[in-house]
DNA sequence: CAACTATTATATGTCATACATAATAATGGC
DNA sequence: GCCATTATTATGTATGACATATAATAGTTG
């Protein structure tokens, strides 16, 4: 049996597949009965009698949105509509292992981006007891007997990750969470040149003075100085 | 028949499921043969063979790698391994009729980050030709007759995603691109007030102008003030 | 012999059916 | 009325068949 008509319909003119089409259709039946999250949508059998296609095709289309995070499928109950997360979806895809080295150079960039960019949200929202963290955080950086700061992945990660912590935007926060394995990555695959005795500007106990007494600007050039090392290995 | 030696195995004692187990296995073999971009996997009844499971747990699983951008399916071919690109991936979740309030939110804050963040990387990689671009650009948004500024997401867009380009990142400009509709959305659909008539402290032709003859520190805090409005609907 | 066309082989795409599994709903005993 | 047991239901997995597109090959013709 060939494509039946209302198949060639739904296939039209272009070349896109039938999921494709599916996926589509589905997507607009969200928003006409707009769903919001919590929701649960139609059974995978009533879709195949509403549009017309096999299961296989139905469940392929819904995969694609379970797999963005779209919607979650659950035993009996169907499947529901979800809103997690936006940059969890992205982990997947961010294999280093596969990606090429200039995709991994660019996340590097958007990295540098980000922390720089930040600044004012941090302003906006730092609170005592994060300057407090912070501190605690710092004081774990003991310089070695011969003054210079021992670079340790664990405190570097520690460190910033609290500053994304602190600007209360959780995608951002996720975002960054995301990028952890790249960086561990490159770094034990000796990728960069070692990051020890290069000289940090400013070093994390000055970011955490500025953050108390200094302004967003002053944070700004200084993260940019804090970060120059990376900036040097990139230019 | 129940579930084989063998797919017990691979289902173990946690509760993730087959086809979780087999996506986990599916990455694995890619990074153990370290295949790159452009080499094919093995076609699906091999890996039926290999693994122990139906057909359909392996299509489902390829299906994921698909989704998420790291493979690419060919009618006789077989599915080759492909680098393409992060963000796309992330645009079909960024349905902005069906996100949620909060996260838009946090999108919007995580445009302003990117576009402060870039300065440097602005600065380090822009030419005269691009300079000459922006002028062009900005010429286009003459004052009314009363003298104010009228808003123009056109304009706007234009102008900004020039910028993006500026950075020389691709990862960045897609990621600028990926979060254009949302904008789109929240602009026309009246989620914020107009923009018209609210004030710009540095107007698009100062930016231009700090970027001909400033340097990237002036840039970040005239962005920051050119952003002052977008600043002020968020906090 | 070269270049172009038709055929074949192959791997993915789609369909149909049956059964497994898990979670809810219904039932029954106490 | 509460709890354990048993149906019911919707997704998850398995299997076999056929459709479709395309790379590879054979075959034809100038």
């Amino acid at each position: 049996m060939a494509l039946s008509a209302i198949k060639r319909e739904l296939v039209g003119s272009n070349t896109s597949s039938l999921v494709d089409k599916v996926e589509a259709s589905l997507i607009e039946l969200l928003q006409q009965r707009d769903l919001k999250v919590g929701d649960v949508i139609p059974k995978e059998m009533e879709l195949v009698d509403t549009l017309g296609v096999s299961r296989t095709v139905i469940r392929e289309a819904l995969l694609r949105l379970r797999v963005v995070g779209l919607i979650e499928s659950k035993k009996k109950k169907g499947s529901v509509i979800t809103s997690p997360d936006i940059f969890n979806v992205m982990g997947k895809s961010l294999n280093p292992h596969i990606m090429d080295q200039g995709t991994l150079k660019e996340m590097f960039e958007l990295r540098l981006v980000l922390e720089i960019g930040m600044a004012d949200f941090i302003f906006q929202r730092i609170t005592p007891e994060d300057i407090l963290e912070l501190k605690e955080i710092v004081s774990k950086d003991e310089p070695d007997v011969s003054g210079s700061h021992v670079f340790s992945i664990d405190h570097e990660i520690a460190f910033h990750s609290k500053l994304y912590a602190i600007t209360g935007n959780q995608s951002l926060k996720n975002f960054q969470k995301l990028l952890l394995p790249l960086f561990d990555y490159v770094h034990h695959g000796g990728l960069l040149k070692t990051h020890s005795g290069s000289r940090r500007f400013v070093s994390h106990k000055g970011l955490v003075d500025i953050l108390e007494n200094g302004s967003p600007e002053l944070f700004r050039n200084a993260m940019r100085n804090h970060l120059e090392n990376h900036f040097a290995r990139l230019f």
